[in-house]
RNA sequence: GGUGCUUUGGCCGAGUGGUUAGGCACAGGUCUGCAAAACCUGCUACAGCAGUUCGAUCCUGCUAGGCACCUCCA
């Protein structure tokens, strides 16, 4: 198997990756809290953790991936005195929370769907893990590192300090955070402000509150990690991702809780991506500059010029390494619009080109694409090979270049840089038959099955998603052309180029070749 | 105030102690009825200052700007 290596937020270093369990890898990734519709900042962690996924599998290891939905205990503000997130959402819209949770969950799935990010092996909910949490709650009072003030429970940090280290993982000491805290009004049931709440207690009238030993209440937003972590991945575990925002204090308290209850922080590699930030701010909800991912995928935004794909999305975000944060522009968009056009153009002339070698081109991410289904298989079938069947240096260079770049942090851009090296030679073969050997078409191939479609996730969004109507398009697309290339023969410029226009205006373009004529429907 | 990160060519965005990242845009050329695409060529940058070094964009220090976290946030 390939060396994998991933920056260790822990260490803040590029460590090899060993899982604790030969061939097998276990990974825990915050999802979503679902108030409000997913955003261009939710895409990111959504698709860097998909190729990660994709990644692992593909280099053989058998992954089980957790990413939660938070619907319960997502605090706005200062803990103390914030509201819910979703019983805010649902007071205003008069809804069931339940109802906010169930919509925007939908919608997030949806979004998740058409950016071909593969569902996770199991998809925990806060509100379904109650009774883990209270237990949890009840172990870390019993471990001493908690205490009960009026109905809640918090979290001591100064106690937990004393044995551990408190900002471990945000590289900060507890003095550090003490002279940041903000003070609060005094009213507060915390012995000190950086405690955190593990169950907090409900005021009567709050809807979203269960029974527990201290009452009814609800449980601390940082407790749901730990628990479901654990419960599904077992006390140690290999991989915990989410966004750098999240490193303080959201993961600090999970190593925390960790260690106060289980004796461990539980966690080997703490993997973090940055932000999308937008002229050079970052987006988020709280800022209120972000753009939605149904509004991206339809234009309408005040800042957008255009609409753009889900696919030219995910290109984008797989341009830039997932430790730096990258930046919202239309014209960045654009840019990564043409770039992933390129490559998909160039996957389809290597389809014929390998059909016209006789090389078995099942070339995925062409056929319709259902995630509702979890079909695994549409980028599991192959391990990532050692060795390549091309004759070509060049080419035998590029294969090794990718994976290189691949397990070298994840290293997307760089991977792709030699995606575009190959897209070139593809476009070379097609000027000029003969330059490539079946064994460098083999190749290719391969390149672009694994670790295009497979790995990076891209698929072809210009071929159609049904068979049928495919078939029918194509039929028509030769009929046409043919007359076309009548008028051509006739040298009816006049005609030839009213149907190219017309062909245009609905959305296909057709381009003359040696060959004759092609086309593309955007 | 504390902690950490960052500053790359017209734009986006990798990376490295000495050699062309890549994409997009732009200019010229080939091809073509025209167009588009493709291919070829050109555009060679690393905030400023000082230091280490045979040599620094890449190491060190300082200066200036930007950002993130310290409160909910992917």
């Amino acid at each position: 198997m390939r060396d994998l290596y991933l920056t260790n937020t822990l260490t803040r270093k590029k460590e090899l990756f060993i899982p604790i369990n030969p061939g097998h890898v276990g990974m825990y990734v915050c999802g979503p809290t679902v108030y409000g519709d997913a955003h261009l900042g939710h895409a990111r962690p959504g698709v860097t953790y998909d190729v990660m996924f994709r990644l692992l599998r593909h280099l053989g290891y058998k992954v089980r991936y957790v990413r939660n939905i938070t619907d319960v205990g997502h605090l706005e503000h200062d803990a103390d005195e914030g509201e819910d997130k979703i019983a805010k959402k649902a007071r205003l819209e008069q809804l069931e929370p339940m109802e906010v949770v169930q919509e925007y969950t939908f919608r997030y799935h949806d979004a998740m769907r058409r950016l071909n990010v593969a569902p996770p092996s199991i998809e925990p909910r806060a509100s379904g893990h109650i009774i883990e949490q209270i237990e949890v709650v009840k172990k870390i009072l019993e471990a001493g590192f908690a205490y009960i003030s009026n109905g809640s429970v918090y979290f001591d940090v100064e106690k937990y300090n004393k044995e551990f280290h408190y900002g471990i993982l945000s590289g900060r000491s507890l003095d550090d955070t003490m002279e940041g805290t903000r003070s609060l009004d005094g009213q507060s049931d915390k012995h000190a402000p950086y405690d955190f709440a593990l169950w907090k207690k409900a005021e009567p009238q709050h809807i979203m509150k269960w029974p527990s030993p201290w009452g009814d209440g609800f449980p601390g937003w940082h407790l749901e990690c730990s628990v479901m972590g654990e419960k599904y991945l077992g006390n140690e575990f290999d991989i915990h991702g989410g966004g750098m925002d999240l490193m303080f204090p959201h993961h600090e308290c999970e190593i925390a809780q960790n260690e106060a209850w289980r004796g461990t922080q539980g966690v080997h590699y703490w993997v973090h991506n940055n932000m999308v930030t937008i002229n050079g701010q970052k987006m988020g909800k709280s800022l209120g500059n972000f753009i939605t991912l149904p509004e991206l995928f339809s234009g309408e935004h005040k800042v957008l010029t255009q609409a753009y794909t889900p696919m030219t999305i995910r290109f984008f975000i797989l341009q830039a390494h997932y430790r730096s944060t990258l930046d919202f522009s239309n014209e960045a968009l654009q840019a990564a619009e043409k770039g992933y056009k390129r490559i998909m153009q160039a996957a389809r002339d290597l389809r014929e080109i390998a059909s016209g070698a006789g090389v078995a081109s099942p070339i995925r991410g062409t056929e319709g694409h259902n995630a509702c289904q979890m079909d695994y298989n549409e980028f599991l079938s192959d391990t990532a090979p050692e060795s390549c069947p091309a004759d070509s240096e060049g080419i035998k260079d590029i294969f090794t270049k990718v994976y290189d770049a691949l397990c070298d942090d994840m290293n997307t851009p760089i991977a792709l840089s030699y995606i575009f090296d190959a897209v070139k030679l593809i476009n070379t073969e097609k000027e000029k038959k003969g330059t490539l050997t079946k064994g460098d078409i083999e190749t290719l191939v391969r390149l672009f099955d694994d670790v295009v479609y497979g790995v990076l996730g891209l698929r072809d969004e210009a071929s159609s998603d049904n068979g049928k109507s495919e078939k029918t398009i194509s039929g028509l697309m030769d009929m046409v052309l043919d007359e076309r290339a009548k008028a051509k023969a006739e040298k009816d410029w006049p005609l030839s180029d009213s149907i190219r226009d017309h062909l245009k205006a609905l959305g296909i373009e057709v381009k003359d070749t040696k060959d004759g004529a092609e086309w593309t429907l955007d």
